[in-house]
DNA sequence: TCACCATTTCGCAAAATTACGAAATATAAT
DNA sequence: ATTATATTTCGTAATTTTGCGAAATGGTGA
């Protein structure tokens, strides 16, 4: 019989960085991050998206569950940065997937 | 009153093709579609991922309809491949995101 | 015409996502 | 101790996603 087998961890990392990146609102906060490597918080997001509080703590928790970025309390604030290594790791994956068909039209 | 701004559309798009790819099979799908920028049909990709056919077509339909892949119909087939133009498209947004952080850690 | 092939669409169920306001938490300042 | 500030967690609702098998579709070949 044949053997299905599952999806390669790499498939898998792939989605979950992507899945991470799938909302607007994260792609504003990664923006936001990334750009001269700033970090900024909650509060100072806030002022420039459409959608609550609570919402905008919600994608920042999911974003730091998918290890993109991370908090640092610096009371009563908290600083959110992008976490360096996994950021680097993610656009290596991605480089890596957009290079498949890099030799596309090349004569 | 402060005025709350809606999201960019390039932040807008970049979360649409992250959706696309946010599940494994997508990943799977257009890894096997850009390598060797080969086309194949649903029926040669099925052997190679834990999913029923129905469930399949539903990935396919959504890549198509986020404009990452195309289907050809050659009959009793239909060939999928990468829509090349959009997938160099997606790159570059991609590129450019993660180009922002790309001057950590030079000294 | 009838059977066959590759694939999709349908109908449905379970689970996940997105969103909000209210309430809770934690710390600092008075 | 009380108040103010920054942010998160909770409870809930609406919507979307993912998955499957069964049935439908569109085309070929006997």
């Amino acid at each position: 019989m044949k053997q299905k087998v599952d999806f390669s961890d790499k498939q898998k990392q792939i989605a979950r960085i992507a899945k991470a990146l799938s909302h607007p609102a994260r792609v504003y906060i990664i923006e936001r991050l990334s750009i001269l490597n700033s970090c900024c918080t909650s509060g100072e997001m806030i002022g420039d998206i459409p959608i609550a509080r609570s919402t905008l703590s919600q994608h920042l928790k999911e974003l730091k569950y998918a290890g993109l970025i991370q908090g640092e309390v610096e009371p009563p604030k908290i600083k959110y940065c992008l976490n360096q290594e996994n950021w680097q790791l993610a656009k290596k994956y991605f480089s890596n997937l957009f290079d498949n068909s890099e030799n596309y039209e090349k004569k």
